[in-house]
DNA sequence: CAGGTACTTTGACCGAGATCAAGTGGAAGC
DNA sequence: GCTTCCACTTGATCTCGGTCAAAGTACCTG
């Protein structure tokens, strides 16, 4: 469709993820083995990147944009179980093949290991070992926070919840004062937003046209979002209201 | 309330999940090192293990009965985020104050470590640490799964889905032959389901009266449960029909 | 055995969100 | 400039599961 973006950057040291990634406790000889086994594939925006079920011989790191786990009943119904942001991590030593499909929901680009040194490398270096760790615990707050999300609240919670997370993950990457507004694109359509909450698009677009008409978000064509006041939306969203936790 | 069971093994030989839990893969000496900060604690059903926010001093694995991680907004909805079962992992290292509520749902007895002794061991004794991570990611899995229940499935599947979990559960720790019946005792009140299922109890008693009717199982009392044909539970749990993996 | 408590079932009604169906708006292609 | 397409919005209607209410059952205690 589009000219596919070039991508540039290609050793660790000017990585824009580099302290954050499952590689962010590496030494330099660490580094250098993982250079040894990584390469950079890019994707374009509505790409399928795993099929659920296909063999996966790597794993690897978002390095920018956003990618998506979908899980798919037989009749057709889809529930998102994971957003990937810059960072996350894609894939699962030791296992053969994709427990879900991966699918590109902007441009991406992704740092990948060959699935098998990977796994021989985790095993003499217990920075990656521990970091994997860390990180997998972190998904799992982050998915059973989401069942609070699927299983109790309404819709306009459900909504609400979701423009917090992308907005508050927005203002902790440009570290600006916490108050005043957070301006940002909505990297998801109406459909996937939809996918991701349980429910169906129309009622997204019903929802968000009703926080629009409240004030709580102010919206510039159809993605473009100004939340003039964070804590009024984590109000909506019916979480604490005391700033809560930036991971 | 009743007589509180007095738990008498006393050394990881004859521990039943021995081979199962964090410790699975320890060696000898590392269980030796194991047993000089591990203590075990019994609860009665009902009792809140850890609450939410409370600091937590220790870690540890279910040793039997069963316990729920529960999550609880202001106003008091609730939501269920984990069943633990014999052998499952309680805590996170490198965390100081519990991020659930913890609460015995039948009579539990728990292996504890003390989380400080525990954190630096995992440093030196990849064994644990890498049990660890795999557990974590299986738990991450199973959270994942949940999440299409919670965000997609009726409530007719919802229930079914959960009784196929327990059915195959306990089919798996008595291996005996998968097809035939299956006959267990539901470890959950109404209202537990209710809260992982993201129902109200009312739908729920509705529900396995529903599936009673139409004789997917047979109920003798309230709570002991025959499954006559697992694989027509698994349909009406809306899962692919071919077996599926009994992790 | 009466009474209490905790758990469960069942009924009647209602409403949030799904479903079905047009319609709008903006960008790309001819 | 016109058509086509795609993402989105909005309206009308329906339905599944929630809410409110009452009653049933098992078990415990005095």
């Amino acid at each position: 469709m589009t000219l596919k973006a070039v991508y540039e950057h290609t050793n660790c040291d000017d990585c824009p993820i580099r302290h954050r990634a499952v590689c962010a406790h590496c030494e330099k000889d660490e580094l250098e083995e993982l250079e040894t086994i990584k390469y950079y594939r890019s994707f374009e925006a509505g790409q399928t990147i795993i099929w659920s079920g296909d063999p996966m011989n790597f794993v690897g790191s978002v390095v920018s944009g956003i990618a998506s786990l979908t899980q798919t009943m037989e009749d057709g119904r889809t529930q998102m179980v994971g957003l990937l942001l810059p960072s996350d991590f894609v894939g699962r030593p030791g296992r053969e093949s994709a427990a879900y499909d991966v699918v590109a929901t902007t441009d991406l680009v992704m740092c990948c290991f060959r699935k098998k040194p990977f796994e021989d490398m985790m095993g003499h270096t217990p920075h990656i070992a521990h970091r994997l760790l860390q990180m997998t615990l972190d998904e799992l707050d982050a998915a059973r926070e989401w069942m609070l999300v699927l299983g109790r609240k309404t819709a306009r919670e459900k909504i609400a919840s979701l423009l917090s997370i992308i907005a508050r993950r927005d203002a902790s990457i440009q570290p600006k004062r916490m108050s005043g507004p957070i301006v940002f694109d909505l990297p998801l359509t109406r459909e996937a937003m939809a996918d991701y909450l349980g429910l169906t698009l129309e009622t997204v677009s019903r929802q968000i046209s009703a926080l629009k008409k409240d004030q709580i978000i102010l919206l510039e064509g159809k993605r473009h979002v100004t939340i003039p006041d964070i804590g009024r939306l984590m109000e909506e969203a019916g979480d604490d209201t005391d700033g809560g936790y930036l991971n």
